[in-house]
DNA sequence: AAAATATGTTACTATTCGGTAACAATATAA
DNA sequence: TTATATTGTTACCGAATAGTAACATATTTT
């Protein structure tokens, strides 16, 4: 008998649960401080019964990052694909950042990237971030060579420009006080013109 | 006989090292990766004796918060005190601040402020970051007061400088490839200008 | 010199927690 | 129905490590 689901659907769908309990526990109370028993808790289920959806603990960090960096990506190859100027593009990839970030699974791989024990899973992290990074610096100099962006150091600014964006990870609560189309502006304002008033 | 140094100032010396220390071993290697047996050995004594110039381990953060807070806040009493315009006192805030900030002890407060256990001691982090963000929220109310500064949401403003400038923490090496006064130039630029060319 | 204080060590405890082995139940397919 | 794969549980192990008690040594003061 046909079900709605299959069962790789529903694995994949608990995994997805476990991923965002995980990555809101991480967020609110540290990784080191949440353990897989409270994690499993959060199911409803025992700590062995993550391990049929995860490798260890700090696959769940790897989980989070493959999630997040898809998403980044999938929005650069879209972004970088429009015929416009490097400012424009610049200013959609922020605008579009921002809306991709604000997500517990999100913040918990920013928060937590390049930060495995394993070497080689640390590595990986660390890779995957420069060739976002790098993709952005693609931007900025596109921008400089049309002449929509100033002239400046690309990598400096490319690593400005995430640093206060992934800095909104560990402030900006979605259901708070600030709103994010508020937010948005303010951070393309600066962004675009800084602060002086000339 | 009179020493060189009086007990209080070894006492303070060896103090210092083990802040530095630990500083940047939590760093490099995380807070919960670093024992207090290695923070030790760093020193050539014992875990128990680290115990006579620290209270706890997480009393090592709250060390590292009090040395940085107060340089940044003296910092600010000076750069408030003078009779510039608003935007002259941030700019000389964000060229002090990076000054401050390149410096393991104060890179170990801004990666874990907030981040204790205790309650109270949490809560006390929390506030001496929140008193040193409203006293740039009040440099960035004078500049808009005195026309220096484009018209803005100062507490958006306020973070999102925050969180650029410490970002650096996390990548910035003072004997890396970058400048401190080519970094230094580039974020003072982008803060002032922001990156379009018109 | 003797007393008091400061600084250090060795040896140990208690607890937390990631991970696993062995076993039980349930759903799917033949 | 029977066989098989999947999903779950209970009970346990081993390692790491923060913190302490008891004891030893050096340094300053009286």
């Amino acid at each position: 008998m046909q079900q709605n689901l299959t069962r790789e659907e529903k694995r994949q769908q608990k995994l997805d649960v476990i991923l965002r309990n995980a990555a809101k526990a991480f967020m609110e109370r540290g990784y080191y401080k949440t353990s897989l028993d409270d994690i499993a808790s959060m199911q409803n289920v025992t700590k062995p019964t993550l391990y049929y959806y995860i490798k260890n603990k700090e696959d769940i960090l790897v989980k989070c990052e493959e999630v997040t960096c898809g998403r980044i990506n999938a929005m650069l190859d879209e972004v970088m694909a429009k015929n416009i100027s490097g400012y424009e593009m610049l200013y959609q990839f922020i605008m579009r950042y921002i809306g991709i970030i604000i997500d517990d699974v999100a913040r918990c791989h920013v928060r937590h990237r390049g930060q495995m024990e394993d070497e080689m899973l640390r590595a990986q992290s660390i890779k995957n971030h420069k060739d976002i990074e790098n993709r952005v610096r693609e931007i900025i100099r596109r921008g400089i060579g049309d002449g929509s962006i100033r002239n400046c150091n690309s990598t400096i600014l490319a690593i400005l420009l995430f640093d206060s964006l992934n800095g909104l990870t560990s402030w900006y609560k979605a259901d708070g006080k600030v709103d994010q189309n508020e937010l948005t502006d303010e951070v393309l304002a600066l962004v675009g013109s800084g602060v002086c008033s000339t």
